[in-house]
DNA sequence: CGGCAAAGTTATATAACTTTGCCGGTGCTATATT
């Protein structure tokens, strides 16, 4: 076996591993399918790039982001490795005609869920050897692949078809159930698995309960204002996001801007590039943005609403204090969060009208007529159509009494992972014990500053600039603020 | 479900109240049209 402690000074000028990055790498090189949960920023790519070099054939990566695709790509380029494709959208039809031609060229092969569906892919996938099957951000499988995007789901099947390549599933965040489903769904009988902590040290959390939107904004206002930037405030809507950017710039923190999935792709990466190169102090954004953001300073994370699960929290705020630096989370709860969620989840499924529509009328109209027809999303459209492609043994009556069931208990899993955050955030137990709980760890020794319930000092996360951006504000400010304090 | 703004209603002419209507996240790809 090649000396993979060579490899990794010769391919990558590194002289040591980092975190569960040789484990993986070790147990990949003996042949076992291998499900990783490392440490966020402790180099996950790398565990696919080093054996790369060592084993026979290309490595196939199922990335959820095109922008993450673009990043990888570009990093391996940029460190002089030139057999790179990434085979999406950005690809013209006859640009993607000729890489499918000359597949067996590539080293690192980068793809969609979705591009896995489609048959020339497939076919010209069967034509190469494959080392390596990876799966990078592999909690979609879990979170994405039962309803928004479905094709997540059937990457099992995926892989039978190209003769079960040793596969590598790579994620930060997944409890024990999530890590069954995904093994479940990529149909891997037997994993090695390599389990990190999930446990932040530099991160500390505070929870703050609020009531009115009026003292909710005052709070978030100032907030923002003083602890130390650059900083993520997360909101459940898009117009949150964007009320909250405005709202900031009032208040003083001028660099600050929105972001959400109904921008523009180009504003999207400006924004990022801004904040990565440190041009923007405050992201208002929705949970949009954050993968494939690799900062290494962020200092804060606020929630201004609470997220729909403890996983979502754990990964959102896991972006900040990356460096290694005291960092803080804090999340700003409002009784009444959850109602959106809910909403927004049950909003994302078919009514049962809708279902027995369909059916009623999928031989007469197209399925942008059916859209249109039943006014379903694209999102709901997928859902009911995932199933019926599945399932063309069955009656229709069948089918629809499995897409109901499916939809119920979907959204009594949601409801119960709301459940989970609502007793975390109403608890009196220590909010980093809570959350090791969740993921079945034990904390080995109390961490210094933990949080809220550990009597954490926020003022200790005040920017050293915050005095002068005091002084930068107008009266009426200073006087509202001052009158606050005191009431 | 619930917060909020706009429209409507009231007792008496502008401010305070009630009702109504609206809105709410995550992303891939393919295909047709400019």
């Amino acid at each position: 076996m090649a000396n993979i402690q060579k490899v990794l000074m010769e391919q990558f000028g590194y002289s040591s591993f980092r975190t569960g990055q040789k484990e993986t790498i070790d147990s990949l090189l003996s042949g076992q399918h291998t499900l990783s949960m490392l440490p966020t920023g402790t180099g996950k790519s790398l565990c696919y790039q080093l054996p790369a070099y060592i084993l026979e054939g290309a490595v196939l990566i199922v990335s959820p982001l095109l922008s993450l695709m673009q990043d990888q790509t570009e990093q391996l380029k940029m460190r002089g490795e030139k057999s790179v494709i990434a085979i999406n959208s950005f690809l013209s039809f006859t640009e993607k005609r000729q890489v499918l031609n000359q597949l067996q060229n590539y080293r690192f092969i980068f793809m969609s869920p979705e591009m896995l569906m489609s048959r020339k892919v497939i076919h010209a996938l069967k034509q190469v050897r494959l080392s390596l099957f990876v799966v990078d951000e592999a909690h979609c499988i879990s979170q994405w692949g039962h309803d928004f995007r479905p094709d997540y789901r059937l990457l099992g099947e995926v892989r039978e078809e190209l003769g079960q390549p040793l596969t590598l599933a790579l994620t930060a965040t997944a409890t024990s159930e999530v890590r069954r489903d995904i093994l479940h769904h990529l149909k891997i009988e037997a994993a090695k698995e390599w389990v990190f902590s999930v446990d932040r040290p530099a991160i500390a959390m505070a929870v703050e309960q609020l009531s009115a939107r009026r003292e909710k904004m005052d709070r978030l206002a100032k907030l923002a204002v003083s602890l130390e930037k650059p900083g993520i405030i997360y909101f459940a809507s898009k117009r949150g996001a964007e009320e909250g950017a405005e709202w900031l710039k009032e208040h003083g923190v001028t660099r600050t801007a929105y972001y959400h999935g109904g921008m523009n792709q180009e504003d999207r990466i400006l924004i990022q590039q801004q904040f990565l190169r440190d041009e923007l102090e405050v992201v208002c954004a929705t949970n949009a943005f954050g993968m494939g953001v690799n900062k290494e300073n962020i200092r804060f994370v606020i929630h201004y609403q609470m997220p729909s699960q403890l996983e979502s929290y754990v990964q959102e705020i896991g972006r900040a204090g990356r460096d290694g630096r005291k960092a803080i989370a804090v999340l700003m709860y409002t009784p009444g969060d959850e109602a959106l969620h809910s909403m927004m989840a049950e909003a994302e499924f078919p009514t049962d009208e809708q279902i027995y529509s369909y059916f009623l009328y999928k031989h007469s109209c197209s399925s942008n007529e059916l859209m249109q027809k039943l006014s379903l999303t694209d999102v709901q459209y997928r859902f009911i159509s995932h199933y019926v492609k599945k399932d063309a043994e069955s009656s229709d009556e069948e089918i629809a009494q499995s897409i109901i069931c499916k939809r119920q208990s979907r959204l009594e899993q949601k409801k119960k992972k709301r459940e989970v955050i609502l007793r975390w955030i109403h608890s009196n137990q220590c909010r980093r014990e809570g959350i090791l709980e969740y993921f079945e760890e034990k904390l080995d020794a109390k961490r210094e500053p933990c949080c809220d319930v550990c009597g954490l000092e926020l003022a200790s996360y005040s920017g050293s600039s915050s005095v002068q951006e005091r002084e930068d504000e107008n009266w009426e400010v200073i006087l509202a603020s001052l009158l606050r304090e005191k009431g």
